[in-house]
DNA sequence: GTTTGTGCAAATATTTTGCACTTGA
DNA sequence: TCAAGTGCAAAATATTTGCACAAAC
């Protein structure tokens, strides 16, 4: 048996601008909001390449994705790299990291109770935001 | 302004036969998976049917859905009609159902703390059940 | 006899993939 | 150079919808 050798991996423009759309904005943001983003910014990048690098980016730990419950999937460069949730806004994406330790404990503790194994969790939270109330 | 009328709601053998497709079974089954059961069952039912039942149900309250990591929605006839989560086997779709006081106050905790409102928090615990286990 | 429900096929929407062409190292 | 990356268009998935026909009540 051999395993797919991992391979160099380039430092293209739109490697680039993709992780620059990214970071420094505290929003989920979709792969079709991040395309227009580079577009309007005269920086194009394929929509192709925007999903297959938000791949990477997630299977390397540097963002995290959430899906909506219109099945869309929303991408994210979050601060912390360790387990953590989001308290994100419906209506702008804004979004705050939060850890509940008790949760973590609670959903471990539930689950192997029912004799269950190799428990994942997942655990989002909702709102409006302050900004988004008055709209 | 006006509301649309609820109007009559027909019991058809389609809509008979995807309500008893889901009930006394105790895991999360997809829209496919069911249309497939009722095919094979001599008791076809068209797709489009199936989703649109399914639907019904779930705004009536009756069913639960979710949406697995892969992007395709889950359907379960819950026990309890009352605010609950899941432990899901992602083996074989055996559910059971769950409650966690502790989670839903510190979700709603955590979201005003934010200055977020109308907080809506999703908890869902993915396992491997026992029986899959040894698969 | 109406009006609601069904089936099928076509339409949506999001994401993935095949393939010829580019490009980074 | 040349394997890795990109763009585009086509494919794949899951679900929804328009419309003619069927069937509850």
């Amino acid at each position: 048996m051999s395993t797919t050798q991992p391979g160099p991996v380039r430092m293209t423009r739109q490697r680039v601008a993709v992780a620059d759309a990214l970071q420094g904005v505290d929003e989920f943001r979709s792969a079709q909001q991040l395309h227009e983003v580079l577009r309007s910014r005269g920086d194009a990048v394929g929509l192709a390449t925007v999903y297959r690098t938000l791949q990477a980016l997630v299977d390397g730990g540097d963002v995290d994705v959430l899906r909506t419950d219109d099945g869309e999937s929303l991408y994210r460069w979050c601060v912390r790299r360790e387990h953590h949730h989001h308290l994100v806004c419906r209506e702008c994406g804004r979004t705050v990291e939060i850890d509940g330790p008790t949760v973590e404990a609670w959903a471990a503790m539930v689950g192997t109770e029912h004799g269950f194994s190799e428990i994942v969790h997942t655990v989002e939270l909702w709102g409006t935001c302050r900004d988004c109330r008055g709209a």
